[in-house]
DNA sequence: CTGAAAGCGCTTACAG
DNA sequence: CTGAAAGCGCTTACAG
């Protein structure tokens, strides 16, 4: 016998399909109605709230099964006005420093029952703020931003009106939040510092864009530990631009094959580091190296590859925390957290000037 | 002059926050009240329906721009039925080969205007169900599956009440479902054929657990060609279970050390294989090695890693493709695509029996 | 060209 | 212990 009172047996029409958006699926009020109790009590028993005797509660619970109900949350959302959903934005999901620091955000995340939705900015300011902004239309109840723009006043209502925001691994720009970074130019120092003592003079140093914080602030602490080592920097020893491996490439060659060749490297970040590595080996003539950011397998190249190491998880773990944090109802002003970096030594970055 | 209009400017008291659940933002009808306008006109000149005069729609505007009014996209999800969303559940955001795949579904879903609803299910079977299900109750328009359980009977009454479902990498369990896999059977045949033609007869395969279809296909595909070239398999030969270090180099330190020694090895995924080729490097005794997947660097250890590679972005943009396409409406019968994987000889493939 | 009414599927506030 | 009414902020269907 067929359950007329189950809504996915009734027969559908066109003009029905308006009227059910969420494909025929059985709604509270379905539930109440096989049950023979009152909407309310639907809701109660679906929530776990009490004041159900237990004999009303299992009716309940039957015509739940029957009809295959599952609460439709974009409805409890509306009510409530939290959706328990968080934005992470961040410049590429597939990359291996941002992986492990997204999938940190995730755990603290479920830790606090909230879902995350995942967004890639691939570097552009416009596509950062529209992503940002279809976020907070959805009302996410906070956002993790790891920016690509350098101008967030664009988020300020969204903050006034309460979403939570904080930045990681670069600062936000124009606006006063959150922001939870390394010490790049601390681990910038260090690195150069290090080659300085393992008797190099002439250090070259391949960056990112100069316009992105990290890249500036590990130039930073190049220049500085150069000038405290008393040592002039020739132009040509630094390059900032694109990690692009023929970008890469041809300012490796200038700074090896010019007039003052630099007998020693700093490469400001992973991908730099690894497109470095892979021409050295093609040269067949290594040179001392150390990279900002550690890498899978740096310890089996050989040399090992000396490296700034960061920690990308704790970077996630610290700002989803923080975020939770001023969820809470945590209202003291934005703060500024900064990460120590590492210097792990395997080799590379103990080579002596040729 | 403060515009008591604007919510932002009303004297908040605790009353009004049950009403206001959204933080004092404005909402349509606010703007309407500012513009002297009604409610459907505001809606029009927000999603850009015609049918509003230049003047109405400036005015609207103004009023828009003042109130610094966002159109709150969790009711008009509740009225549309569709929330422009779909969730992606994986082992580990972190992975390095879900990593790219992740990415690639984030492209497809963004050329479709669909947010990426992302969780990790940490390869356990609870997790992924409980993920699953809360993806469903916020009624994401799709799901892309990486399973960790082998049986989704619990999904069948969420597909047929319209969620579109597409299990990639590894098959749904005990119901019919969309899913794009690799080709691991013929990955790890060609593999062990490659070693055999180098000369090797006692081979060694250490794989994942053996209740991934992807490990037994591999282990299928590594019984088969062992056969193929009239070669008995030794039972200390294969060793399948957890991704731990310990473990895997406790399997290597058995087939390489017992009375059988394996002259080769078939790692059977990318763990297995850095695992292995640390602990090579650590003994100093280089050994033939296949490893399935590709990874970054491969190619620059020496020797270079032989992989059989997959593409973990096909496999992503394929899925989400025809996640997008059974949202459009195609109605066939559930298919399994398969993608090709290819061996790329490096070096460590191609070494003799010792 | 414009808007009032009804409703999406829940929760809230309240009454019995 | 139970439920009817109102409302979250939009869109839909319809009337003027």
């Amino acid at each position: 016998m067929i359950d007329r009172t189950c809504p996915a047996n009734r027969k559908t029409d066109v003009s029905d399909q308006s009227r059910r958006p969420y494909g025929n699926r059985p709604t509270m009020k379905d539930v109440a109605a096989r049950a023979g109790v009152g909407l309310k009590t639907v809701s109660r028993v679906v929530n776990g709230e009490p004041g159900v005797t237990p004999d009303t509660e299992r009716r309940v619970r039957e015509s739940i099964t029957a009809l295959g109900f599952r609460r439709n949350d974009s409805a409890r959302i509306l009510r409530k006005g939290r959706t328990s959903s968080i934005g992470l934005v961040l410049e590429d999901l597939a990359d291996p420093f941002y992986a492990p620091l997204s999938r940190a955000v995730e755990e603290v995340a479920r830790a606090h029952e909230t879902l995350l939705i995942n967004g890639s900015s691939a570097e552009d300011p416009e596509r950062e703020e529209e992503l940002v902004l279809a976020l907070c239309a959805r009302r996410v109840d906070g956002l993790v931003i790891i920016p690509a723009s350098d101008d967030h006043r664009y988020l300020e209502p969204e903050m006034a009106a309460g979403i939570a925001t904080v930045f990681v691994d670069r600062p936000a720009g124009q606006i006063d939040a959150d922001a939870v970074l390394s010490d790049n130019y601390g681990g910038a120092r260090a690195a150069v510092a290090h080659l300085v003592a393992h008797g190099h003079r002439r250090i070259g140093f391949i960056g990112d864009q100069a316009r992105i914080h990290t890249a500036a602030e590990r130039l930073r602490g190049y220049r500085d530990a150069m000038a405290e080592a008393g040592l002039a920097v020739h132009p040509s020893w630094t390059a900032m631009g694109s990690t692009d491996p023929g970008r890469v490439g041809a300012a490796l060659g200038a700074m090896r094959g010019g007039p003052e060749p630099v007998t020693a490297l700093f490469a400001g970040n992973n991908r730099v580091t690894v497109t470095v590595v892979r021409r050295a080996a093609a040269d067949g003539r290594p040179f001392a190296l150390i990279g900002f950011d550690d890498f899978e397998l740096a310890d089996l190249l050989s040399p090992g590859i000396t490296v700034i190491a960061q920690d990308p998880a704790a970077l996630g773990r610290t700002a989803a925390q923080t975020l939770f944090r001023r969820l809470a109802g945590q209202h003291e002003v934005p703060k500024r957290v900064e990460l120590t970096t590492r210097l792990i030594p395997r080799g590379s970055g103990e080579l002596p000037p040729e």
